[in-house]
DNA sequence: GTTAAACCTATTGGAAAAGTAGGTAATTTG
DNA sequence: CAAATTACCTACTTTTCCAATAGGTTTAAC
């Protein structure tokens, strides 16, 4: 089952990229993609929803690129892979705006999946990037 | 992500129902199907897994049909969907038999991923079958 | 030998994921 | 102003996999 997407793995990994690649100024997606091994126009359409969402800021034209807009620890695994992932719910009818069930009141399993469901995000809200950035080290260019 | 496929879904309804209708002889695919609004073919293929690994066994002809091989008790959850979801990962690169990913080393997503998937297995094997029946009542045809 | 059941192989249809292509708008720099 | 650089936008294709169907074969009971 339950194989996170390739947008939501890869919008986590940019997201630590640039957590710790952060500088004060804007980051072009080019270097991102290099970095990360990620074709630039997929990247792209990952960075639209981050930058929709507000997770980051984009800056057009020369000097421009991609900034977060908070520090990593503001970040929740879960918080972007839901944007990234549309749902994290592990079935469809618990996904938001799912048509009630009919069979809901005899369903033998809905309560499994609710408690699954809430095992999930809570193991994924409870980590942020700053969790997933490597230790700092000498030559690091964080701002601090 | 993570959608649980209506194949495991269906499987695990059908083990729940087969538990809370089991009796002495063998219950025949077209009865589950209909109670279960399920289509015998489909259920057919989904049956067919569960007996290759010796959940159920089956038998043919006249007074055919399928049986549970343990009681309800000993069925966990996990153990089922892993059957009918091929994987419980929730990322390709933590399935059986993958190959090592060539990032492992520099990843830093992997320890998450692999939390995250002790989390699911840890909750999906902690619930069994019985757990899921409806409690007992006059009239079930239960064989204790 | 007829009926009822499981068992088996293959194929189809459709939807969603993954990735690509090409163009438009904003911003800096010479 | 012109050129370069960058994000932003819309649409398309390609691939993959899930869900379901179809049709036949074997086994067992009566």
């Amino acid at each position: 089952m339950a194989v996170v997407s390739t947008k939501g793995r890869y919008a986590l990994r940019v997201m630590v990229d640039m957590a710790e690649h952060r500088r004060d100024g804007y980051i072009p997606l080019k270097e991102i993609a290099q970095r990360q091994g990620i074709s630039e126009k997929y990247l792209e359409s990952i960075l639209k929803t981050l930058v929709r969402a507000r997770l980051l800021t984009g800056l057009r034209g020369k000097g421009g690129g991609y900034k977060l807009t908070r520090e990593p620890s503001g970040y929740t695994v879960g918080e972007i892979l839901r944007l990234t992932e549309d749902s994290l719910a592990p079935v469809a009818c618990l996904e938001e705006g799912a048509a009630v069930c009919p069979r809901a009141g005899e369903c033998r399993t809905l309560k499994l999946w609710k408690g699954l469901n809430d095992v999930l995000t809570g193991y994924l809200n409870s980590v942020t990037v700053a969790d997933l950035m490597a230790p700092a080290q000498a030559g690091d260019n964080y701002v601090i």
